[in-house]
RNA sequence: GCCGGGGUGGCGGAAUGGCAGACGCGACGGACUUAAAAUCCGUUGAUCGUAAGGUCGUGCGGGUUCAAGUCCCGCCCUCGGCACCA
């Protein structure tokens, strides 16, 4: 040990120890039980930036807390390597994908290695090594033989400056989740992952991980799969044999219904007669509709104005037998439901805004319940009471003016409806999903290529098994607009049939890189096996995932696709739970203030207030740069950078280190005689260390759990403060001062080795241990209640709830006792004047209130 | 509009219904220094007071309680998600 803390020094010692020794080499253990610490896939852009940092920092505290407490600790890393930047690259500097993929990993994994992260490295995967994507490959067909994934033509979100296909996640709000361009629409033939089959388990099993995982998260993937409870009604077509299906959350409504509202790709229309008049007006507006939708960017969709035409055809009301006429419109969804409508304006927001446009009859059926009884009778039912209304009345309420219904409470009769239009064949009740298949064809190079084979005479064919991996080739031509680059490879491209051996085509689409990220982290359980994606005991040993650790970005796509596929791993016998995740913590942004403004934003490029860790580390140590992210903020909570904040961090790592070398001396003499000095040898001030150690070993261990680390920081540093607050010299030191410094300090450095672990290994060395904190005997401290008790209190005395004095007590003082002398306490009778004392509260160690009237 | 999170000093943030503001940053004052940096000591919610001490104070308005940042009711603001989803 040094007698400054020179943090390049000792940071390099112990990671080449590490390295060494193999300090963070995990294998399955029949004794330690397992811990499961994940941090999210990095994509290798080739630096890091303070996010990671942050992640990685948060996952390592973890693991090492995890490790002291005797568990056996999977922390390992990878890289979501496939993927479009490397394509960009490849197009403007003319280099290969996977060379410029590799050396960014290879530049990240150094600042990886020089965060000092304690990671497994044994157990690092790339998802652009063809021993990873075979078993995307494998998984795929796993699906294709299950009739989990299929091919259909259909309308894509298409990105057109990356020229790409998005899943519907990747196009949230109309716009690309990676680049910001509006979406376009474009119909396109591709494969898809019938993650709809999934929805009702997507939804149900979150009661599995409530509580684990944070509330925000679940209701945004329940959002986003958008189950809405309601009933399917068939309306006759008029004068012909056709009918339409609606779907209705509001059954209840139906005698108010008007109109049918069709969507304008709505396959009724293609039945209008001929020579209808209105065909030509219908499929006018039709061409219309179509044509902005595909043009339909951000932007205008919130201005899109409700438009539509009468088509001539009537429909039949099945419960009141009332004809209707038939519209289409363009706020008519042909994805969602049946791609149909009944119109009940007077109950419905946008039904009510398309009949006043319009000029289609509002006719109210249902009435508010009103707790004055009269209300009904005098707010009698006209047909015509659109003067009347100024919005659709959406409550549920009692019904009117609807035949036998009338009278009824709508919320009860909804369910009556739904049962009666099921018994009597013209619908049924229905639940429906806003979650769409999940499209997975990427018009791209860099990514698992879809093991699929078209032949002429046999179709579709997947790849056997025994063929993959599907290879792909290491150059293509990236220039090629619109279609994956691999259809310009030929030998890529030619094949034979695996069925009748004759010439057949590959599939050229690559495979959505959020494949890669929904399974990886099976991998990492056995990232070698050449046989299977992995060993099924290795994952039932090290699955499911203790702790993982992301940005909130990844709530809705990475965590819905990857709780899907463990579903799907289920049921075909790869795991034996449901749920991939047990606790999910997101870690808030790491945001810098603009230069020039009072805005705090996400560090990035274009903003120019981004801050590169290896800076950072190369002027404090990276034990001080993952301290202070840890101090700086709760983890979920945005982080403020500010590089004074770092300076306070070293602050308080010189001091804990100058203490030690205060006191190393010494401390390493009587490290021979370590037995337990009797109560009565301990000074009032040794003992008041001791009694600090032994809280704050409890604060922080309670802190932990709950990964809040900002407040564990806090608890160390006030450790630290009472260690230099007790003012024995070394040299005067009496034995039993010595065993409380010493007591100080080892847990001061075990419980400082989550967020400084070079530090931490440098001062347990320098008190005398030898072989590093993990290979000694070294566990994380307990805390001993009775050393942790107060000796001595001060109790605050209120009078009516205001604090007014405080007395001296003991953990033991009698109740009574406390009465007594706080009743008699100077300040308190001046208080009480002559008043009369209603009664006294005692709160045994804590407070006494005096009520006095 | 629907759903969820959140409003506490100059700042980041602490507080099982029981002393609001732990810990840190910043600021101010002092020591050391020829000087600066570093380091160390002290002060730092507002307000009145020379002081002892008092009063006010956790977005706003009510309520429950001996006692409310914390629980309940009604608002306001803010951040995030979804959104012609029938």
């Amino acid at each position: 040990m040094d007698e400054k803390y020179f943090p390049e020094k000792i940071e390099e010692k112990w990671q080449s120890r590490w390295a060494e020794t193999g300090a963070f080499e995990v294998e399955l253990s029949d004794e330690r039980p397992a811990f499961y610490c994940l941090e999210m896939l990095p994509y290798p852009s080739g630096f890091l930036h303070m996010g990671h940092v942050r992640n990685y920092s948060i996952g390592d505290a973890l693991s090492w807390y995890k490790r002291l407490q005797g568990f056996n600790v999977l922390h390992p890393i990878g890289w979501d390597s496939f993927g479009q930047p490397a394509e960009q690259a490849a197009i403007k500097r003319g280099i290969i994908p996977r060379d410029w993929t590799e050396d960014n990993i290879a530049h990240m994994r150094g600042q990886l290695k020089r965060m000092g992260i304690s990671y497994d490295w044994r157990r690092e995967i790339a998802a652009h090594t063809p021993e990873y994507y075979k078993w995307d490959q494998w998984f795929f067909l796993k699906m294709y033989e299950r009739g989990l994934a299929y091919r259909r033509m259909s309308q894509v979100n298409w990105c057109p400056k990356e020229e790409t296909v998005l899943s519907n996640e990747q196009s949230s709000g109309g716009v690309c989740w990676r680049c910001g361009a509006d979406v376009e629409k474009k119909d396109i033939e591709q494969w898809f992952l019938r993650i709809t089959d999934y929805a009702e388990r997507l939804l149900d099993d979150m009661k599995e991980i409530e509580g684990g995982w944070p509330e925000r998260v679940l209701t945004m993937q329940r959002n986003w799969i958008g189950r809405s409870r309601g009933a399917y009604v068939d309306f006759a077509i008029k004068d012909t044999d056709a009918k339409v299906r609606v779907f209705t959350t509001r059954i209840d409504t139906i005698y108010g219904a008007t109109a049918i509202v069709v969507a304008a790709e709505h396959p009724l229309l293609a039945e209008l007669p001929e020579d209808s008049a209105l065909k030509a007006d219908v499929m006018q507006f039709v061409e219309r509709v179509k044509a902005s939708a595909r043009n339909r960017t951000n932007a205008s969709e919130e201005e899109l104005e409700k438009e539509g035409v009468n088509t001539g055809l009537l429909a039949v009301n099945p419960f009141s037998g009332e004809t209707m006429p038939v519209w289409v419109a363009n706020y008519v969804l042909m994805d969602y439901g049946t791609g149909a409508v009944m119109s009940v304006p007077a109950h419905d927001e946008r039904d009510f805004e398309f009949a006043q446009k319009y000029s289609l009859p509002i006719r109210r059926v249902i009435e508010r319940i009103s707790h004055e009884q009269e209300s009904i009778e005098h707010d009698p039912v006209r047909e015509d009471q659109s003067a009347a209304m100024q919005h659709a009345f959406t409550d549920y309420g009692i019904l009117v003016n609807s035949g036998d219904w009338s009278g009824k409470l709508s919320e009860e009769a909804a369910s009556v409806m739904a049962r009666i239009a099921s018994e009597k064949g013209f619908g049924e009740e229905a639940v429906t999903y806003r979650l769409r298949d999940w499209g997975v064809s990427r018009q791209r190079f860099w990514g698992a290529p879809v093991p699929i084979i078209y032949c002429d005479s046999c179709g579709i064919v997947p790849v056997p098994e025994k063929d993959l991996p599907v290879r792909l080739p290491d150059r293509a031509d990236f220039t090629g607009a619109g279609e994956s680059p691999l259809a310009g490879v030929a030998e890529f491209v030619n094949t034979t049939c695996p069925k009748c051996e004759g010439s057949a085509r590959r599939e050229t689409d690559t495979m959505d890189t959020f494949v890669d990220s929904s399974w990886y982290f099976f991998r990492y359980c056995d990232p070698h096996n050449a046989e299977k994606p992995f060993d099924q005991e290795k994952v039932a040993y090290w699955t499911p995932v203790s702790q993982y650790i992301g940005g909130i970005d990844h709530a809705v796509m990475h965590l819905l696709y990857t709780r899907f596929w463990t579903k799907f791993m289920h049921d075909i016998g790869l795991v034996s739970f449901n749920e991939p995740v047990e606790r999910l913590m997101t870690q808030g942004m790491v945001t810098n203030q603009v230069e020039g403004t009072n805005e705090w934003k996400r560090m990035s490029k274009s903003l120019s207030n981004g801050v590169d860790p290896d800076d950072m580390i190369v002027a404090y140590g990276a034990d001080a740069v993952r301290l202070f992210v840890l101090f700086a903020a709760p983890p979920e909570n945005e982080l403020r950078w500010q590089e004074t904040g770092i300076e306070g961090a070293v602050r308080f790592l010189r001091r804990v280190y100058g203490m030690v070398w205060r006191w190393h001396e010494r401390l390493s003499d009587a490290l021979q005689k370590q037995s337990e000095p009797g109560v009565e040898e301990f000074s009032t001030e040794a003992r008041a260390l001791r009694r600090k150690t032994h809280q704050t070993i409890a604060r922080i261990t309670e802190d932990f759990e709950e990964l809040h680390f900002n407040t564990s920081v806090a608890a160390l540093m006030e450790l630290s403060n009472a260690l230099g607050d007790f003012k024995v010299e070394p040299q005067s030191a009496s034995t039993a001062d010595v065993y409380a410094v010493r007591e100080a300090l080892e847990s001061l450095v075990l419980m400082i080795t989550p967020f400084t672990p070079h530090a931490a290994e440098e001062i347990w060395e320098a008190l005398g241990h030898a072989g590093g904190i993990l290979s000694s005997e070294a566990r994380w401290p307990k805390a001993n209640e009775e050393l942790a008790r107060k000796e001595e209190l001060e109790i605050p005395v209120q009078i009516n709830g205001k604090l007014r004095s405080r007395i001296n007590a003991t953990p033991d003082t009698p109740e009574e006792e406390l009465r007594a002398s706080a009743l008699a306490d100077e300040k308190v009778q001046g208080f009480i004047g002559g008043r009369e004392v209603v009664k006294v509260i005692i709160v045994p160690q804590r407070l006494v209130n005096i009520v006095v009237r």
